[in-house]
RNA sequence: GGAGAGAUGGUCGAGCUGGUUGAAGGCACCGGUCUUGAAAACCGGCGAAGUGCAAGCUUCCGGGGGUUCGAAUCCCCCUCUCUCCGCCA
């Protein structure tokens, strides 16, 4: 949610700053009608003064024996006339609500404008691996290596669905292992938080009202009964950032650093294509979120600390990795700033994203009413939400299987992984 | 699933026979006195949001609606929490 008073008082930087997106926001009407709904309040306010006033006079008029017949006569009209009035303020209220829910965030400064084409790679890790012999598809590889049965995951929940069997279930879980400890040493506290989630939490982090029909709805509709219904976290990101929704923090407690493994649930509808088969891209994968609430003022820090944890998690899997630097328009509604991590698939010759590292600056923490107030200060202020991958495994492991495979389709596992894999090396085929 | 109790400011907790109660009191927090320093004690301050240049005014006692001149207080609906019973892991 943006400031309206920033709206009111920097509109051309807010202007400014949307059309970086590729937004053409005119806010004349807006604030035109925000400059009605303010005088009405005035309006309405001055009636319930003298609604207030009177009505205090009535009992020291009724205890002097007065007759208080036309005061009260006339308190009805008055009475009627507020309730009137009331009801065409909230109108205008919930429409200029309705209207501020819908605007992205604003773009930090140095986030250039346009979309994905002006995405900047601003560090690469490693290189390419150069094989001497015809690289097999992950897919392949992990059916003749027995980790992934696709076409039984199809049959249980259809397109988008696979299983992780033996050792490929294993694997994956130690890739979670992996990420898990790290961040218990990094002092990130862990989270185990619940799949499904009501309406506030969406629209705390930004997912609603735009995004609603993105996710699985298990009750209701949305709109037939928003306040009751429940989802399916697309990501922990969503459970984490109502941790503290209608919250007001001590400064002290800041910064808050949690991360969460949860499964992803996504209807990515229509969004299926045919280089992405196997498990690029699916219903449910799994994930585990790194979470900050902190300061306005560590918030950039905070930043880079986050994309430095999800650096180093590739890197300790030796992966051939990228990371860009988003352009306004492929920043997601609610951030002012994201950097994706994008690991190496070489069957698509291309990189594809394994986190997504993000600041929303007070954009969530407005959503949601999250607030901290600072040692012996008087004021309570909105604090910093941020969130980055750490990390996704869906795109990690077909990535391990590709660049490590060897020649006779057996797969190194990566030596931080090997722990937990009973200290195996290396996964060969089973036919 | 059935029955009952409850939801008040950062926190705990009064008020709930409708009208100086936006809300006592405790704690926490902030300022001060005292002290070598700290603690204790004492004194003072201390909810949020909207609107306005400001003084101020308005709104908010889980959420929504109603009754009334006037609602934290009465009525209805919803959500959540707790206790008991049943059922299940």
């Amino acid at each position: 949610m943006l400031d309206i008073q920033k709206i009111r008082k920097e509109t051309d930087q807010v202007v400014r700053g949307l059309a970086k997106r590729g937004l053409k926001i005119d806010f004349t009407d807006f604030l035109a009608k925000d400059e009605k709904r303010r005088q009405l309040i005035s309006d309405t306010e001055a009636l319930k003064a003298k609604r207030n006033k009177t009505s205090a006079e009535i009992p020291k008029l009724k205890k002097a024996g007065q007759d208080v017949s036309e005061v009260l006569k006339e308190m009805k009209t008055l009475s009627d006339e507020i309730k009137e009035a009331d009801e065409v303020l909230a109108a205008l209220n919930e429409e200029q609500a309705e209207y501020l829910a819908g605007l992205p965030n604003i773009p930090a400064e140095d986030v250039v404008a346009g979309g994905k084409e002006n995405n900047q790679v601003i560090k690469v890790v490693g290189k390419k691996p150069d094989f001497d012999f015809e690289p097999r598809h992950h897919v392949d590889l992990a059916e003749q290596l027995g980790l992934i049965d696709y076409a039984r995951g199809a049959k249980l929940g259809g397109n988008g669905y696979w299983i992780y069997t033996g050792l490929g279930a294993q694997l994956e879980w130690a890739l979670l292992n992996y990420f898990i400890e790290t961040h218990i040493k990094d002092g990130y506290k862990m989270m185990l938080v619940p799949h499904s989630l009501n309406y506030a939490c969406g629209f705390a982090a930004g997912q609603f009202p735009k995004f609603a029909d993105d996710v699985y709805w298990l009750d209701t509709l949305p709109g037939d009964d928003r306040d009751n219904s429940h989802f399916l976290l697309p990501t922990a990101e969503t459970a984490l950032v109502n941790l503290h929704r209608d919250e007001i923090l001590a400064e002290s407690e800041l910064p808050k650093k949690y991360f969460a493994y949860t499964p992803c649930y996504r209807k990515e509808a229509g969004s299926y294509r045919a280089e992405e088969r196997g498990m690029i891209r699916g219903h449910q994968f799994n994930k585990v979120e790194m979470f900050q609430y902190t300061r306005p003022e560590d918030s950039e820090a905070a930043f880079q600390e986050l994309v430095d944890k999800a650096i180093a998690l590739v890197e300790g899997l030796g992966l051939h990795f990228q990371v860009s630097k988003l352009a306004a328009g492929d920043c997601s509604a609610s951030m002012g700033r994201t950097n994706d991590i994008e690991v190496w698939i070489p069957s698509m010759n291309d990189y594809k994203e394994v986190s997504s590292a993000s600041n929303a600056y007070d954009y969530q923490a407005r959503r949601g009413n999250i607030r901290f107030r600072r040692d012996g200060g008087k004021r309570n202020e909105f604090l910093h939400t941020l969130n980055a991958s750490g990390l996704a495994t869906s795109r990690i492991f077909p990535a391990i299987l590709e660049q490590n495979q060897l020649a006779d389709g057996s797969v190194l596992i990566p030596e931080v992984l090997r722990k937990w894999m009973g200290g195996m090396e290396i996964i060969k085929p089973v036919k």
